[in-house]
DNA sequence: CCAATCCCGTACATCTGTGTTCGGTTTTCG
DNA sequence: CGAAAACCGAACACAGATGTACGGGATTGG
């Protein structure tokens, strides 16, 4: 009985943990490119069989779920570092600047995710960054600083809403990432601020 | 030579008019309620066999494009008739108000012709709409009462997309139709007024 | 009324992608 | 080293959708 066959299911081997890396990233990759990359497609980005593939992620829903839950895990990580103290016009620029970013670079993954999961899962997901969001829009509002007139739900859906579409527009070549940024921050800036002052 | 067989393609005979019609009408609901919805499906709320689809439209692409070009026609015709004349941002409110409902029908539609055609021929049929909205920004920034430091493309982007998500957040349930009209004007005029007076 | 045209259903042919099975080979790790 | 675990490729089964072929039957319109 040197490692007791209790319950523990036994640490995974080294190739193991080796081709879930490379799976998870390749997914990454390829379907921040294309949400409808094949499993295929995914497999051989990863080097590593269509089969093996299939072993660690039973179905295509479970891999994109694993590979969005790991995006925005890391996007959490990055946010989560952001200022957000201060004036709250101030903080909320600061925000949308950096999470205009991520959304950028993650939004064919969400499509993925959307077209795969269900809503609530991405509901879910979503949530540590629409709190965080919300928290902040709630506080300039307790202050005066910004509008208390619409939906608090209804300003954070505009928030992100308008970074998807700068992404978008972006992609589209009808913006440069520099001048979308900043038409971004200013239009919900312009939505956000209390116009009385 | 009462009917000259000139290049005279014959006009269409009664039972095809109706066919294609009903098809169209079909295509229409169908497509608005599931933009993946099939074409058997289509076909059969047509009362009209998969075979006789396809004799009428011979891919998939064609008929959604048919339906897409017909919403876009309908809407365009409601829209024209709205007054966009006097204070621009008046104008303006009246304008996204009605475009909004319009935007709330046929979001299910654009999506379907989103996955289906061209992204050229999207934007070809969308420019009637995206004119109308250009213009009245246009005159309201030349009077200074529209804001004119961020790219007009933008500021029309930003109508449309706001659109889109006060749509989507009804459909969600997350506000009601009238909430969501006030929320979405509102809103929009907060980021097209010029600030600045 | 009757010929041309169109419709219908069934069946077939593809195509694409997902998920599974299998036997043989390689890698890991004690 | 050697057994357990994992990998591999190829082949198979399945499902859903698009598109095609055909032959018998119904409508239309002159």
């Amino acid at each position: 009985m040197t490692t007791p066959p209790k319950s523990q299911p036994r640490a995974p081997r080294a190739d193991v943990r080796r081709n879930v890396a490379a799976i998870l990233a390749a997914g990454e990759e390829l379907l921040a490119r294309d949400p409808e990359a094949t499993m295929s497609a995914i497999a051989s980005a990863a080097g590593v069989g269509r089969v093996t593939l299939y072993a660690h992620f039973p179905s295509r829903a479970e891999l994109v779920e694993a590979v969005f839950r790991r995006v925005v895990t890391e996007a959490a990580e990055s946010l989560d570092a952001i200022d957000v103290s201060g004036d709250a016009a101030d903080a909320l620029a600061r925000l949308v600047g950096s999470g205009w970013q991520v959304v950028h670079r993650f939004r064919s993954i969400l499509a993925a995710a959307e077209r795969e999961l269900s809503p609530e899962v991405i509901r879910d997901l979503h949530d540590p960054h629409l709190a965080r969001l919300a928290a902040l829009l709630e506080r300039g509002r307790a202050e005066g600083r910004l509008r208390s007139d619409l939906p608090l739900d209804w300003l954070a859906t505009t928030c992100f809403t308008l970074m998807h579409a700068a992404a978008a527009e972006v992609v589209a070549g009808r913006l440069t990432a520099a001048d979308a940024e900043h038409a971004v921050v200013s239009t919900i800036l312009a939505v956000c601020v209390d116009p009385a002052r």
